[in-house]
DNA sequence: ATTGCTGCAAACGATTTGCATGAGG
DNA sequence: CCTCATGCAAATCGTTTGCAGCAAT
């Protein structure tokens, strides 16, 4: 099931880029690794999109501005962004891992079409208290929660009830 | 990760394992199956649990009871028990799929540890009616949510301290 | 120079399928 | 009898790792 655009293209402005590089590179070097052009070619490729991309679509994303990138450097930069909070996974819960860039970006949950794949961003502030009410009644330490709406979007629904009639 | 037990042993009355093995025959009816022993002892082992079981697990337990009885067939009835919605899937997120069975039980959600994989359900109406009310929103005709809140139960948290100083 | 990076190929683990044999209706 | 069920083994899929040669500090 591929992910379907929902949203328009609205990139991030080239100076939120350069902050996102900044706060790479910092990451790198705190940790002692390297400054590579491929981690910069799949960190900027990765900042373009607004999708909710697996590994292997980000490949073929990054392949198209150097086709020698291979997967497993994709997959490993990745987890680095995800390491420095660039990147988050989120759980479409359809067997792929997805990640989606986090850069300037309010806190937002997903609808998801269990028909076409695609999907669509909301925003719900209450989920974030019952995060923390629950996590205080049971005495957890809470990090993070997962919270994702399936169904069907209008389109598809007109698709069955055709169908049906 | 190894699901931990939290819930005391609670098992659903012999009045209603008949409900669901009735349930689980008229299905098979319906859809041209056959009803078989090994079904039977799947279907009865899965009722007793009030865990959150991997296919492995269930297969483990069924064992016990006919050491005969294969991985495949304990897969595939876990998909039949989802078709008649005795079973439901949990993705906690973690690798492995996750099975509960619905019969009898309040919606519930979960909150899982991260350190030790033990977890807690918790019920709170306030995310069905955001799943209703989202849905309206964006003309989606929704079936279904998944909620879990991660992070560190209590003992989890005192280890953690204790290393820490 | 030293250390980390890359990309291939191969390992991996969970899940899913093909198939020959066996059982239910 | 015919169809479906079973359980093994093998295929599959996404993900992860080992390693030999390459590049950054």
């Amino acid at each position: 099931m591929l992910q379907k655009r929902i949203d328009d293209q609205a990139s991030i402005s080239r100076e939120q880029v350069r902050e996102a590089q900044e706060l790479f590179y910092k990451h790198l070097k705190r940790v002692g690794l390297k400054h590579t052009d491929q981690r910069d070619t799949i960190l900027r490729t990765f900042l373009e999109t607004r999708d909710h991309l697996s590994t292997d679509e980000l490949h073929r994303l990054v392949k198209k501005k150097d086709p020698k990138i291979g997967f497993t450097t994709v997959y490993r930069t990745l987890k680095l962004l995800s390491d420095c909070g660039l990147a988050s996974e989120v759980a479409f819960h359809d067997g792929v891992a997805r990640f989606e860039h986090q850069y300037n970006r309010r806190s937002h949950h997903h609808m998801v079409c269990t028909e076409c794949g695609g999907s669509v961003e909301f925003f719900s502030p209450e989920v974030g208290k019952l995060e923390q009410e629950i996590g205080r009644k049971h005495h957890y330490l809470t990090t993070r929660h997962t919270f994702q709406i399936y169904g069907l979007c209008e389109e598809c629904r007109k698709k069955q009830a055709r169908r049906i009639v």
